[in-house]
DNA sequence: CCAATAGTGTCTGTGAGACATTATGTT
DNA sequence: AACATAATGTCTCACAGACACTATTGG
């Protein structure tokens, strides 16, 4: 073994980097946002892109993701879930050289308008259904993103993640409206989220006031200890997605 | 931009190699297998392992996973099916180097053994449910490939995957026992894939005899257009994996 | 003949979705 | 008063699972 270690010389292989990139997807103003950035260096300066950079020694690949979504956004809150999505390793994907880039996928709460960090211009959170072109394959990495987070809301209780520590089914509801972009009938939802064991657990509170426009307090919740919704809670029917 | 690359040296960043490995499956005598070499270089020499090694310079990341199975396998067929698992990243989880895999799931129906190829001693299917000690991490990888694989029979038609061109629906049902290691109620399950539009079509042709201990002949059918289920088979409940 | 298998029929319980209803709050 | 919202009730249809049953083959 150390024999092998002697004679083995990395160099001998092509150069390959490895960089993490972020989907991170928050619900703002009843549409589901994405984390974008505005590329400060080249490749693709002033081009919009997802947060993400080259992984460092002695850091593990969920690790790199955290710490560039932290350093090129400013924003200091863990996200309250992240999840490894996909790796992208395209041979002519970065002009540089080759790059083999791990994808992650973040959910936070609405938080504070993001500042740009290192090597970003600027960051924003931006509807993801109104997108400016992306650097590199970022509007792919971002679009596998964005489905794997409908998909997630049905089986799992991760749509409390976009949520703050208590919230009500409204509020639960119109994150799924949000993420999923379909109105869903509230009665209806209501009963299911109470009727998922561990889903959500009741506070004993309630909001301070009514609605906006009316109406009873509602009770609060917090998120339950289920790890996987069961039943789930099905996306209303996408025929044409089957074939 | 033609400055920068200029000024770009790769070098400078700590090396990192990228590898791929395989989780290839079949199922043999109603047992769910997977594909293992006895690795035949340092590291873990004489240790079982995944098939897999680096990635060539101009090579996509899912054709290295093929050619690295072809190749440690003696397997000429493509797998049926095959998809991204996982990318596994720890700084030490390889004693020569940072090393980054990217881990493939792949389908295939029984297929004849294996021969050892390059860098592999020997190479065999073996029952998932009483493996040897892997190398590296692959225990891990395995282990998330055939969870991955039992989830994704319940969604995608995708059991066909480890069948033949056609096949029964007793065959398919034996493909799923041994998947998901549970018994089906043959009748139940004979109705629910007939009726599930799109995931098995008749051939109009029957096997040429009853089985070896009897019953009529059953008819054939081959793989249907659909790509997801709907609704989905889901398999007898799980109520410890919810919590 | 017996046993095993292919395939179908029937019944029940659960749950999704449509719709209605009551109560409680705001403007 | 008018209206929006929270929460619950009711009905219907689809479907999963249990069980029964017939038909067809090999031993």
């Amino acid at each position: 073994m150390e024999e092998f270690l002697a004679s083995y010389n990395p160099r001998l292989y092509a150069p390959v980097a490895v960089t993490v990139d972020v989907v991170a997807l928050t619900v703002r103003d009843r549409r589901l946002h994405v984390l974008i950035v505005e590329r400060g260096v080249e490749p693709y300066a002033g081009s919009w892109a997802l947060p993400g950079g080259f992984i460092k020694p002695d850091e593990d690949l969920a690790e790199a993701a955290v710490r560039e979504l932290a350093e090129e956004t400013g924003l200091d809150t863990r996200p309250a879930h992240i999840e490894q999505l996909a790796s992208y390793g395209a041979p002519a994907r970065d002009p540089r050289m080759r790059v083999v880039s791990i994808s992650y996928l973040a959910f936070a709460p609405d938080l504070p308008d993001p500042r740009a960090g290192s090597d970003a211009a600027a960051a924003v959170w931006h509807p993801v259904d109104d997108l400016p072109p992306l650097a590199f394959d970022h509007g792919r990495i971002l679009a596998e993103g964005v489905e794997r987070a409908r998909a997630k809301l049905e089986y799992t209780p991760l749509a409390t993640a976009f949520a703050g520590d208590t919230f009500t089914v409204s509020e639960l509801r119109l994150i799924y409206e949000s993420v999923w972009g379909t109105p869903l009938h509230a009665g209806n939802f209501h009963r299911k989220v109470l009727s998922v064991p561990g889903f959500v657990e009741g506070t004993g509170e309630t909001t301070e006031s009514g609605g906006v426009r009316g109406g009873p307090r509602a009770k609060l919740y917090r998120a339950g200890d289920a790890r996987l919704l069961h039943p789930a809670l099905l996306r209303p029917s996408r025929e044409e997605e089957i074939r």
